[in-house]
DNA sequence: GATTATTTTTAGGCGTGACTAAAAAAATAT
DNA sequence: ATATTTTTTTAGTCACGCCTAAAAATAATC
């Protein structure tokens, strides 16, 4: 049994490092979890005794398939909660990180795959993530960054990288929403900002924002 | 902000004293949440300093107005959870109590008021127990234990005292649920055990279960 | 009312998960 | 290739929530 200390560290290793196959360093574990390094290697070394994780000391950590399965379940249950969250309370979607943070750490595989089949067995969290299913897997559903797109092209909000309150208030206020069709107009060499055409009206948005946007077409 | 384990002491101190109103003596609450009696000792005086319980040394231990609210907060969480889990995901009402225990301690005003909401304002759990109000306050539905009625009386069950598994199991193997209207057709003095017609058949149920079954007339 | 039994508290310890400061290893620069 | 900087680990602490064993207070009994 996991305690929800191990589950955050797992789902760290799991996202920094391309689901936890490659070795990230103790440093970059404790900047994400926003710890200190020291903390970490104590954490790993017992989640290496659990089996959980591959340590060697100064060459990083990596996931076992068991650490690798653990680490996709808490996402799953993370994203699941999320959907559930706007989808039936009417959260938005830059409420529902803290609250689903909470969630993902309740044990109950009935009360996961119930929720599941009561939200319709969902494929993406509102933020366009895939969400895992029993086995960990799931399909990647391709999308280009709107930077890598060319003057014309058309898609669908599929991805948001950055899902900071900030960012994703910003959306809101701008009302871009997941699923919505973009239209990009023009690219601004001088600044790299980029005119897009929305549902509702046509915005220019600067590239750091650009950068966050993903469209599938 | 309160504790998981926090949480846990104030539920149990306001279930043992009458909305914690009585004091109630540490062994008493070690007993109910299966620690011990020092344990207890060290866990009050911290709810004492945050102001959320009275305590005397050696004369037991009540709940604050604050302290009453979170004990209530908590409850009407863990109601709200098993409604949920009942009636959206098919949990069977000898099912929610593990999983409402973790959910109970979920933080987050959003996330309770829009869950009752969803949920319709239930007033009651699926044990027929009153679920609190944002302000802690609820509506007692009066109800009156099986063995003090009479032959011939009639009434709706309307709550069952032991919540655990077993006898949750008891009542559904015998196709016995809250709502359901019972009919007293007598009472047996040797063994105390007493006749009843439920809906689909005439049972005969021990004093043991009797004690437990509440009906509103 | 003194003695015995029970309840409750105190004292000291333990595992978890965090931290700071110092030491060791690895990476970088000269 | 050696010196310096950066990263990582180790050593030692600390708060939390629990425990056992001993001491103190209260309750029950004679």
């Amino acid at each position: 049994m996991t305690t929800l200390s191990e589950e955050n560290y797992l789902k760290a290793i799991y996202h920094l490092g391309k689901q936890g196959s490659e070795a990230v360093s103790t440093n970059a574990i404790a900047e994400k979890i926003d710890s200190k390094a020291s903390s970490v290697t104590d954490m790993v070394k017992k989640l290496a005794e659990k089996n959980l994780a591959h340590y060697i000391k100064y060459q990083g950590v990596s996931l076992t398939d068991g650490g690798r399965l653990a680490a996709a379940s808490v996402i799953r249950k993370h994203r699941l909660w999320e959907v559930f969250l706007v989808e039936k309370l009417n959260f938005s979607w830059d409420e529902v990180h803290d609250v689903a943070e909470q969630l993902e750490h309740i044990k109950s595989l009935k009360l996961v795959n119930e929720l599941d089949a009561f939200l319709g067995f969902p494929s993406h969290d509102p933020h366009g993530d895939p969400i895992p299913d029993k086995d960990g897997n799931y399909a990647l559903r391709k999308s280009v960054n709107i930077l890598e797109m060319k003057t014309g092209n058309e898609g669908v909000l599929a991805h948001v990288k950055d899902s900071s309150d900030m960012f994703l208030k910003y959306l809101n206020k701008n009302n871009l929403a997941l699923g919505d069709a973009i239209k990009v107009l023009g690219f601004e060499p001088f600044d790299d900002s980029v005119t897009i055409q929305t549902k509702t009206k046509q915005i220019i948005i600067s590239k750091e924002v650009a950068k966050n946007l993903y469209l599938s077409q």
